[in-house]
RNA sequence: GCCCUGGUGGUGGAAUUGGUAGACACGCAGGACUUAAAAUCCUGUUCGCCGCAACGCGAGUGCGGGUUCAAUUCCCGCCUGGGGCACCA
């Protein structure tokens, strides 16, 4: 009896699905465990070998769990709204909603093929109506509520309306307007209008203006991606900002919680980095400077208005050698001199051209003095102001004061621009680079001179609210997060606007049902495409569509209930269930969905709408599963002659992508090339033995013709995407899932290489040796093991729990080959170890497991044990307990080492004293040899790991 | 420009982070079985030197320094692959 694992993966496929297998309740006695998958995309592409590392990681976990006695959700779905399906709708006039569905269904039938344990009846769709009913009613929360900063926490705008009327917003600084101030019945005086727009400052969803990527020839607004070196990706027409009426969230309210919420849960270092790096927090002040410009070149007239600056190091305020302020500064205007304003208007229309991304980037170091110059508070100097496209108008004031000595990129501008620095660190400043040090005395710096920057920093900051001219600030680099797009295929908002007052759907008429449309075109004026429906406008409702990271915002939640008609997430379902255990997913996702879903969960539980205020407990990254391109070289000046890499020197070649798949190694299947594309059935292909062949040749005159190969993304256009179904066809499903995981830790990134998938499914067939003999057929026999099997069984017990627990899948795929390799020299076959063996292998290989535990238990004996109609399955096992008695030794080869060099081992005694340990060591003929009569310095001696003699 | 990650045999990686570098697998070489192939099994495989061999010696975890009895692991300085950026005054 072989293995055949093609008709052992269809049978236990379909036997779990029709027997529920993967069902879970949200009832069990069993303690929970959640594991999550960030859900896919369903791209038009289907999936390629990238995407199950992580689901086969979290279901190789979820099935641990699950045999380890946990009730374990795990569940999977879609991330519908999107994009690309939009962009695929204009060109091709196919409705969203139908190539999502037929993604979907491709998604599906990969992902089955591979085994995984979802409960597809709780299955997502971000973009069904009983799904996205539930996107809107959350939007709603967010739309009706405010931050009460002395709570700190979400409260409902009804409240605010009542302390309104008592007392003004005396006690409740507005976040959108700092400035404004009213009392209790200034608020009663304000028209309706008025009042809604005040209280749209407050909003935790509120509408603003910003600025976008506005392409005029497109007539549309572009991500960031889409627009390369300020052209559209697409087309290349150029992008313009533009101002328009937007959706946001007031997440710069959260940014304390949210970064604070990161001690409590588990992100790995660098995405903890990268979150808090995205947040920002930075402790500083804001300065005014008096401006000055000279209308003549005698006088100078003072401005009405201060420029304002935020700094982090106002300690060194008396080396400011100039001021900085972005492009986009509405002071420059005013404060721009005759002479320089040619010069400033142009050098705008340049910035303006630029991405942000191009801006800061730049190496070449540009700017343009305005003509003006500010006054140091504390001695009078003059500074002059510069406008520069490394100044960003959103951070901050938009202005910075430049201090050559202690800011690199200020003292490169100084330099450019020979501008004289002031030196106010004495020799922590080398004239060559700048010194960010905190620790010098100060210098040059007046009534600071002899303190420690450090402390400075106070002294200054006590000094400029004296002088009434500053303040300590702290400010964030996160600014609140844009939450509407001008795009069809989204969540439409649930709002309708009635004198240009936003007013929210009643929960009754939820969902608001995303109409059908003639065109996927953008609507007039940068609007989407709702706005071509004049039904649609004639009820006055929002035209903007939600972002694709509405849905993705809170899915974890409605996998808990995802039929529930009353709410979107039971409470007491979300109290069981509770936070997600074990998250996996992509770094792609580090500061966009990770932290709106944070954001989120916040919010409902400060609404009192779940009992947790962070979604993951813990976060597991897996690496990117990048492809390995190849290559075939074709002479530039003969587009039908190949030369083979090792030649390319000699010949003047342009590298062109050829199917991996059509590669062996480096080596080309020529045969298979000439079918691969037309164009290439005749071409001539010099080999790497310098023999040319021509179409009609097939003998290779003992050469091979080699390409050469580079580390890309996957992707279709590299032709270097690897389909898991082609491999799952050939080497079956549990093949493919231990190899995926014998690839590598999870955590790293990885080119595709299929080459050693053959070994796994090499030790799949030894395993299934153990059991079966072609000849003698059944082997395994209910025979007593011995010691040294049962040390191998419990060494890989220990083993695997240990390797899984930590999500070092890798090394548990290799300890179970070590296993298998140990009982196949010791030709154990015994029930006592192969059934334990088996339940292990479980998770990493349910089918071979499943199939393998059903002949183990099909004797009378069991069938007698689980009684008439009783169910079995290794999914339900239970895990095998580990026991430290068999693994015990009593002695261990030491390896001696003299002076750090291994010589020899010894075997000692494992409760063997240090001085015995000496004693032993010591009188070694080898290691005396190697003391070579020497006094001995030091015996150093680390029990159960080495022995080291230095002389 | 800034931030985060990696760099170990011919290849993927291991060494649970100071304590025997190269587990496990691929590939390769040789052999067994076979008419042959597939499958399977056995042996060898970091490099260099000496040698018939056992053994032995030396070098070795991107490069150069350092700390230590001991460094893939810690520190300093470089080189380099990959990923990200709204980067921060």
């Amino acid at each position: 009896m072989e293995y055949n694992f093609r008709a052992i993966e269809k049978k236990w496929q379909e036997q779990w699905k029709a027997s529920g297998a993967y069902k879970v309740s949200n009832e069990s006695s069993k303690p929970k465990f959640y594991v999550l998958d960030m859900f896919p995309y369903p791209s038009g592409k289907g999936l390629h070998v990238g995407h199950p590392l992580g689901f086969i990681a979290s279901d190789i976990y979820a099935r641990f769990k699950r045999l380890k006695g946990y009730n374990v959700l795990h569940p999977m779905g879609y991330d519908a709204f999107g994009l690309p399906a939009e962009q695929y709708a204009i060109e091709h006039g196919i409705h969203p909603a139908v190539s999502t569905a037929q993604n979907i269904q491709n998604f599906r039938e990969q992902l089955d093929n591979i085994g995984f344990s979802y409960d597809w009846d709780r299955e997502v769709r971000t973009s069904e109506p009983g799904y996205y009913k539930w996107t809107q009613w959350i939007f709603l929360q967010l739309f009706n509520s405010y931050y009460d900063r002395s709570a700190q926490k979400a409260k409902s705008i009804a409240l605010l309306v009542s302390v309104f009327e008592q007392e003004g917003n005396l006690n409740q600084e507005c976040p959108g307007d700092s400035s404004l101030q009213f009392n209790a019945s200034e608020w009663k005086a304000f028209t309706q209008k008025e009042q809604q727009d005040i209280l749209m400052l407050y909003r935790l969803a509120f509408c603003g203006y910003g600025e976008v990527n506005w392409c005029e020839a497109l007539g549309t607004v572009l991500a960031n991606d889409e627009v390369v070196n300020g052209v559209s990706e697409r087309g290349g027409h150029p992008v313009v900002k533009k101002k328009l009426r937007q959706w946001y969230l007031r997440i710069t309210e959260y940014a304390d919680r949210l970064l604070d919420g990161l001690k409590t849960i588990e992100f790995s270092e660098a995405m903890t980095e990268m979150q808090t790096n995205w947040i920002g927090k930075s402790y500083g002040a804001e300065i005014d400077f008096a401006i000055v410009s000279p209308q003549s070149s005698a006088q100078l007239t003072p401005h009405a208005a201060p420029l304002t600056v935020y700094t982090t190091r106002p300690d060194t305020i008396f080396g400011v050698d100039f001021m900085v302020v972005a492009p986009e500064h509405e002071l420059i205007e005013k404060i721009s001199t005759g002479e320089q304003k040619a010069a400033v208007e142009e050098y705008i229309t340049y910035v303006k051209s630029r991405s942000d991304r191009e801006r800061q980037a730049e190496k070449k170091i540009s700017g343009c003095f305005t003509g003006a110059y500010a006054i140091n508070p504390f001695n009078g100097k003059q500074i002059p102001i510069w406008i520069s496209e490394y100044v960003l108008a959103g951070y901050g004031t938009g202005a910075i004061m430049g201090v050559p000595c202690g800011d690199e990129r200020d003292h490169k501008f100084a330099q450019h621009f020979k501008i004289p620095i002031t030196n106010i660190i004495g020799e922590y400043y080398n004239g060559v680079e700048a010194n960010p040090t905190k620790d010098a005395k100060l210098e040059n710096s007046d009534f600071l001179n002899g303190i420690v920057m450090r402390d400075a920093i106070a002294i200054v900051n006590n000094r400029l609210e004296e002088m009434g001219i500053g303040k300590k600030k702290v400010n964030y680099k996160m600014r609140d997060a844009a939450f509407s797009r001008q795009r069809y295929w989204g969540e439409p908002f649930p709002i309708q606007w009635k004198s240009g007052i936003a007013i929210p759907l009643p929960e009754t008429e939820l969902p608001l049902l995303l109409p059908e449309v003639d065109s996927y075109s953008p609507g007039p004026e940068g609007e989407g495409p709702l706005a071509n429906i004049p039904e649609w406008v004639a009820r006055e409702l929002e035209t903007n569509t939600m972002p694709g990271y509405a849905g993705s915002s809170w899915y974890f939640l409605r996998y808990m209930d995802p039929h529930n008609n009353e709410t979107f997430c039971d409470r007491k379902v979300s109290d069981y269930w509770n936070q997600v255990d074990l998250y996996i997913g992509g770094t792609e996702h580090a500061v966009g969905h990770l932290l709106y879903s944070r954001l989120w969960t916040k919010v409902l539980f400060d609404l009192g709408h779940i009992g947790f205020q962070e979604p993951y407990k813990k976060l597991l990254n897996q690496g990117m599963i990048q492809g390995s391109s190849r290559f075939v070289h074709r002479l530039k000046t003969d587009p039908d002659f190949f030369v083979s890499h090792n030649l390319i020197s000699e010949y003047d070649t342009l590298p062109i992508h050829v199917d991996v798949n059509i590669v062996d190694g480096l080596e080309l299947d020529i045969a298979a090339f000439r079918i691969w594309k037309p164009e290439f059935a005749n071409v001539k292909l010099l080999l790497d033995n310098n023999q040319l062949i021509t179409s009609s040749e097939t003998d290779l005159k003992g050469g091979r013709f080699i390409c050469s190969a580079e580390v890309e993304k996957m992707s279709k256009s590299k032709f270097n995407t690897i389909n898991p179904n082609d491999l799952v066809n050939k080497f079956g499903a549990d093949t493919f899932r231990m190899y995926e995981m014998f690839l590598g830790p999870v955590d790293q990134s990885k080119p595709w290489d299929t080459k050693g998938i053959e070994g796994v499914h090499r030790f799949l067939k030894k395993l299934w040796r153990l059991f079966f003999d072609e000849i003698k057929g059944k082997l395994w026999n209910d025979e007593k093991a011995t010691d040294e099997e049962l040390k191998v069984l419990h060494r890989t017990i220990r083993k695997i729990e240990d390797d899984t627990e930590r999500y070092s899948f890798n090394t548990a795929v290799s300890a179970f080959m070590i296993c298998v390799n140990d009982l196949s020299d010791l030709k154990c076959s015994k029930r006592e170890i192969l059934e334990p063996l088996t339940i292990m292998l479980t998770p990493y290989a349910p089918h071979i497991a499943e199939e393998l535990y059903h002949h183990l238990k099909n004797t009378p004996l069991f069938a007698q044990q689980r009684g008439a109609g009783g169910e079995l399955s290794v999914l339900d096992a239970s895990y095998p307990i580990f026991q430290e008695k068999y693994v015990t030794e009593s002695s261990k080869e030491y390896p001696v080492s003299i002076n750090g060099k291994v010589r020899t081992n010894i075997n000692i005694a494992l409760d063997a004293t240090a001085e015995q340990v000496e004693t032993i060591a010591l009188s070694n003929e080898l290691i005396q040899k190697w003391i070579e009569g020497k006094p001995v310095k030091k015996f150093i001696f680390v029990k159960g790991k080495m022995i080291n003699v230095v002389v």
